[in-house]
DNA sequence: TTGTATATATACCATGCAGTATATAAATTT
DNA sequence: AAATTTATATACTGCATGGTATATATACAA
């Protein structure tokens, strides 16, 4: 069993997280993460060296849950288009979804950390090729497979399709409107089965 | 002609705008802007009651110039297919373009403003609104005139395509890599030749 | 159960923050 | 050019910030 220390910190992790996602790494106080966990910064400061080291700790986490979410889309059972049509629909909640986060990560803290936070930021882009080589790595295969022909490189689909994605968050992010996902989402599903269903 | 304080308020917007637009409305601090101008907090608040007054003057002065910037583009002459045409090349250049904004506004504040400041968010929903406006105008001028079919209503559509490119200039935004503006681009151009070209 | 290591709480520091009152300088009006 | 209005600079609040030293409490090992 994990020590109360291991838990504690995972505990502060966990909590400080959807915090840092929504307010972003300089408008996050200590003191909002104090009122929040119910600990004193005594505690805080025993399990992470200063801010910026909770602050990286709480993406990663965040980041961590989205792209194990992410893989068990693109593990579904059956091809790959079958595979990247769950991937696609796992957008369609990606609202719900992502506010447990504070919204989405990858998003919140690609264009907060821009100019306030190095390591933050590229932490951030990171996780962008960490998705699109998952993407590609799935249609990689059902070329293989003689299931998909795909106009351009596997990885230049996969940036295309995620860059869709990223608009659609964006655009619900900004106005609080579900529709963008799911007008892009359905627009998707037509182009998949147009453009790259052999 | 203007006068010496009308001269400095327009000044210190022109200044400050960038500014707000990379650091964010919280990650701006006073001190940052009498650096920037030059002048002092008396000045500063001489001519804003607040740095809220200030963050939305910068931001309403930035997104007029990207309006003003869409709006010469949406009137490009000839028909509205040139229009549009001329309209999406525009943001292939977008990273350039929004550089001395310092980024784009409508996403910089849209997603820094959400959990920050309610007045700033409302001033981007708002935003956005007007440009998917001004978009399905010129569809609609189009589909009147029997140039362009559309599989769905003109202000859909328009929101389908800020959507695109929005996602495009979010992920320029993240990773810094100007190919997501220019296949996003390409990508928009073939698209609108296929569907909507009667 | 006691002893010890470790984790958390408390109290504090220097600094930076948004904002203000007032003095001084500069622009505008006459 | 003098008078007056208006804008900017200075000096100063009170408060919140990230971070730390140290005391106290708690978890774990014996």
């Amino acid at each position: 069993m994990s020590s109360k220390a291991e838990r504690t910190t995972s505990y502060i992790i966990e909590t400080v997280a959807p915090i840092f996602n929504k307010l972003g790494y300089v408008g996050t106080s200590m003191s909002d993460l104090t009122e929040a966990t119910g600990l004193t910064k005594g505690a805080l400061y025993g399990n992470f060296e200063n801010k910026e080291a909770l602050a990286l700790a709480a993406f990663e986490y965040s980041s961590k849950l989205l792209l194990n979410a992410i893989d068990q889309k693109l593990k579904t059972p059956g091809n790959s288009l079958e595979k990247i049509y769950a991937f696609t629909d796992f957008y369609r909640q990606y609202d719900t979804f992502s506010s447990e986060l504070g919204g989405c990560p990858v998003l919140n803290v690609g264009v907060d950390a821009k100019h306030n936070n190095a390591l933050l930021e590229a932490a951030a882009i990171e996780i962008v090729k960490t998705i699109e080589g998952k993407i590609a790595l799935v249609l990689e295969v059902g070329i293989n497979q003689g299931e998909l022909k795909i106009p351009v490189t596997p990885l230049q689909f996969a940036k295309q399709l995620y860059t869709m994605l990223q608009g659609a968050v964006a655009m619900n992010t900004i106005t609080g409107d579900r529709k963008y996902l799911l007008n892009t989402i359905a627009y998707l599903d037509q182009l998949i089965i147009k453009e790259i269903k052999k």
